[in-house]
DNA sequence: GCTTGACTTTGACGTCGCGTCAAACCGGCA
DNA sequence: TGCCGGTTTGACGCGACGTCAAAGTCAAGC
C-alpha cells in the first residue's frame, strides 16, 4: 500500500489527479484510514489507472471513461464512440494545420515587409441570396464606375427599401476579349421575380447569388478606385495560405456609395471564393 | 447603426460574443443608448472585429489580442509571439496525429477480435536509475526463472531494504546464438558501487539503467511464465500505432515475486523503449 | 391606446480537468 | 518534543464563451 504521493509518483500522475479520480468514482483508493482520511493505494490498482489514462489519451472525457471501466458498454458502442472521436480529431487536426499555415504566412509577411499591418483577411461562409442585377461588359474602370453608380442610384429609387439589401458587384468569368464582364445589382431580403428598368434602357434581372462555403473576405474603407491594392492583398493572402480561387469574386458595398454630406467614402467587402490547394 | 443582433448576424458571430468583447474592451459599441443600455454598432467597426477574429484564429488569446489592436506591440514582438504559437501548434498537431493513430488502431483491434479488452498500453518516460545486476545467458525459460528467483531471494537478503528498489529483468542485445542474454537485478534508491555476491558464485555488479524518453508499458498480473501473450500484445500495439522498438525491453516486478502466503502471483510491468516510425 | 412577440439588458452559473492555494491535521525522525 | 514534509477538505481560477432567468424595449398590428 502506498500513500497518495508515492502512488502518484509511480504512475506519473499528480496527487490532485488521483483525488479527482477518487471523487468521480473512477479510481477509489484500496483503503482509506478512517481516523485520518489518508488514502492508501495498492499497486494492483495501477492497471486500472493506466486504463483510465489510456482512454483519456484517446480523447474521451472522464465521464465517458467511467462506464467503460465498469464494462457497461458493449464493444459496438465503444467502436461507435471511437468513430465519432476519430471524426472529431480529424476535424481538429485539419483546423490545426490551417492555423499553422496561417501563422506561418503571417510570420513570412512580417519578414517580407516588416509591417504588422494585418490585412485581417477572414474566412466565412455566405448563403445563397436572391439577386437583382445588371449584366454588362465594361471596357475600362471609368465605365465600371459609371455603371455601378447608375445601378446604385436608380436601384435605390426603384426598389423598395424593405426588399433592397446591399449593392454587390460580381465578376463573371465569361469575359469576351479585353472587357470586364460584371454583374451589378442588389441582393434582396426575399425572392422576387420582377425586373427593374433603369434609365438608358438597362434592365435589372432577377437571379440568385449562389452560396459559397469558404469565402476569403476583407473589409476595407475607401472607394472602389483604390481597391486594387486590397485585391492584391487578398490575393497574396490566398496564395500564402495555400488556397486557390474557386469562383467569381464579389465586392459588397456595406455602406451606400451615395452617401450623405460628410460622406467618408464607401465601406467595401471584397470576397473571393476559395478552396484548399490539394 | 445596427443593434447587437443584426451586427452579430452580419459578422457571423454571436451577440454574446460581442457583449463579451465589449466587456473586455476589445470592441466597444459605437454608441450606447443612455436610457436603455442598448448597444449600437456601426458597420465601420467590422474591420476591427475582423481583426480580432483573425488574430484569434491564429490561436492568440483575447488578452493578447487587446494590446495588438492598440498597436502597443512592435512587429518584432508580434513575430516572437507567433513563433511561440507556431511551436505550440506544431506540438499539438503532432499530439493530435498520435491520438488519431491510437484511435484508429483501437478501432482496428475491436474489428479484428471483437473484444474490448483494452491492453491499456500507455506511454511514459523513465529516468536513469542505478542498477545492481547479474549478467547472464540462459538456455531456456526454466533457467531464466531459476536465475530470477536466485537474484530475487539472495538480493532481498543481502541488499538493505532502504537501498533496494524493484526487481528488474532487462534483455540484452548481444545474444550469443540461441541463448537469452539477460541482466537480472535490482534498481536502487541511490547510487552504490558495492557488488553483491550470491550463492553459487554469481555476482551482482553495479551499473546503470539508462533513461528512456518514450517507453510503451503494460502492467499485467501473473507470473512471468504467462507473460508471453502480453509481450505479443505490446508488440502488436507498437506496430499498430506506428512505433518501432528502440532498445532492450524490461520487465519490472512491481510486487515481489516471493510473496507472502496467499500470494496471488506477481504484478509485472513490461516496458519497451519505442520511437515513432519515420 | 394596448397587446404581442421578438429583441435587449444585466447577472449568474456551467463548461473540463485539473492547478494552486489555504488552514488544519498526521507521520516519522532527531 | 519539535520539526519538516506529506495529507486532508474546501475553495477559487482558468478561457471563451453558451445558456438561462428576470426584467425592460422596440416595432407592428389591432
Amino acid at each position: 500500500m502506498f500513500r497518495i504521493g508515492e502512488f502518484a509518483q509511480i504512475a506519473q500522475v499528480s496527487s490532485r489527479q488521483l483525488r479527482f479520480y477518487d471523487q468521480l468514482g473512477l479510481l477509489q483508493p484500496a483503503h482509506i484510514d478512517a481516523q485520518t482520511g489518508y488514502r492508501y493505494y495498492s499497486i494492483r490498482q495501477l492497471p486500472r489507472l493506466n486504463g483510465i489514462l489510456a482512454l483519456k489519451e484517446l480523447g474521451l472525457s472522464l465521464e465517458q471513461v467511467g462506464p467503460l471501466l465498469k464494462d457497461e458498454i458493449s464493444p459496438a458502442e465503444l467502436r461507435a464512440m471511437l468513430m465519432l472521436k476519430r471524426a472529431e480529431v480529424e476535424r481538429s487536426l485539419r483546423a490545426e494545420e490551417t492555423r499553422l499555415r496561417h501563422i506561418e504566412s503571417r510570420i513570412a509577411q512580417i519578414d517580407r515587409q516588416g509591417g504588422a499591418e494585418g490585412f485581417d483577411v477572414i474566412l466565412k461562409s455566405v448563403e445563397a441570396t436572391p439577386f437583382l442585377s445588371l449584366h454588362c461588359s465594361c471596357a475600362d474602370m471609368d465605365e465600371v464606375v459609371r455603371m455601378v453608380h447608375l445601378v446604385a442610384e436608380d436601384g435605390a429609387r426603384q426598389i423598395r427599401p424593405a426588399l433592397r439589401d446591399k449593392l454587390i458587384v460580381v465578376a463573371r468569368n465569361d469575359h469576351d476579349g479585353e472587357k470586364l464582364a460584371l454583374e451589378i445589382g442588389f441582393s434582396l431580403t426575399r425572392p422576387s421575380n420582377a425586373g427593374v428598368r433603369l434609365t438608358g434602357d438597362y434592365l435589372l434581372r432577377a437571379g440568385e447569388l449562389p452560396a459559397v462555403e469558404t469565402m476569403a473576405t476583407l473589409v476595407r474603407p475607401g472607394t472602389n478606385m483604390e481597391s486594387h491594392s486590397s485585391f492584391g492583398a487578398v490575393g497574396s493572402w490566398i496564395e500564402a495560405n495555400n488556397y486557390q480561387i474557386a469562383g467569381p469574386c464579389r465586392e459588397v458595398f456595406l455602406e451606400s456609395i451615395t452617401g450623405p454630406p460628410g460622406f467618408e467614402g464607401a465601406l467595401v467587402e471584397i470576397q473571393f471564393p476559395v478552396r484548399l490547394t490539394a
